[in-house]
DNA sequence: CTAGGTGCAAAAGGTTTGCGGTTAA
DNA sequence: TTAACCGCAAACCTTTTGCACCTAG
């Protein structure tokens, strides 16, 4: 639950090391700041998170992990339009929403049904190794407390 | 057919007038240009080709010149990743399969059905303005010139 | 001991903006 | 005449990279 303490948790390490990678304090606190953080927050904002962590942690260490998580599939990175990159834990499949007024971005879950038809309109010798699926428009809201700006 | 004479299609001036704007050489020949060449070109590369027409276009001129067609629904700007944006002038609703291989998009026509069952998944609440849907993969590629790279 | 990591600062794209001069309604 | 445009250069923002130092295996 706490992002405070340094959990490694074993697939964490793991998924690094069937990289070669290792488990480092920056890395597991930023892996963990995303599980417990879940709006897809951009290089910047869990920099702004981290550093109450590990205070002397820099920006391009920052950028350079979370491309690791990324690397051994541990998250996800996740762009709209031209804005920063957010990242994401979730690995199951899924879309998302992304509300323009608020900025917020949902995860929407992605039936395997859904997304099998989805790829039957490609035409025949198109070879999919992945679907990106982006809403944008307004989305509930519920929490006037989420919105971004 | 050609995009080098000041074609001004009456539907083009006048998509711009809707808007207050004017059309202008640059406006008509960068968006010739986006018919002619569908190969979804980034801002770069309709410079490279708007030069030979107009020498002394600056790309800073191709930037606003996108932006303001963009603007003014003539066409759509697509964004791989964090990859430059590219253009396409198709205004039908359709998707994008993007080679990783040869760098090379391809639009996929989106049927009606298909999308309103992706539609479907959202939670209630959710008011999806529009939709984008990007594969990633393999594609036939049968003319080699085509690619990129 | 050495490959992998971190922090820092500088560089590298891609895109936007401010400004002086030009042009079309 | 005046608002819209253009070309140029500089600014901007996000992300990457080079380098010196450090640390775990």
């Amino acid at each position: 639950m706490s992002a405070t303490s340094t959990v490694t948790t074993p697939s964490f390490a793991q998924a690094l090391a069937e990289s070669g990678l290792r488990s480092t304090p920056q890395r597991e606190v930023i892996y963990s700041i995303l599980l417990s953080e879940r709006n897809h927050p951009t290089a910047d904002e869990v920099f702004a998170r981290v550093k109450t962590e590990l205070p002397s942690i820099s920006l391009a260490t920052v950028y350079n992990c979370l491309e690791t998580l990324v690397q051994c599939k541990l998250v996800k990175a996740v762009n709209f339009e031209r804005e920063s990159t957010r990242y994401c834990p979730n690995l199951q499949p899924h879309a998302h929403f992304h509300d323009d007024q608020s900025g917020a971005t949902h995860d929407i879950s992605l039936p395997q049904e859904v997304l099998s038809q989805i790829k039957s309109i490609l035409p025949p010798g198109y070879d999919a190794a992945s679907v990106e699926i982006t809403f944008r428009g307004k989305s509930p809201c519920a929490n006037p407390a989420d919105q971004r700006n």
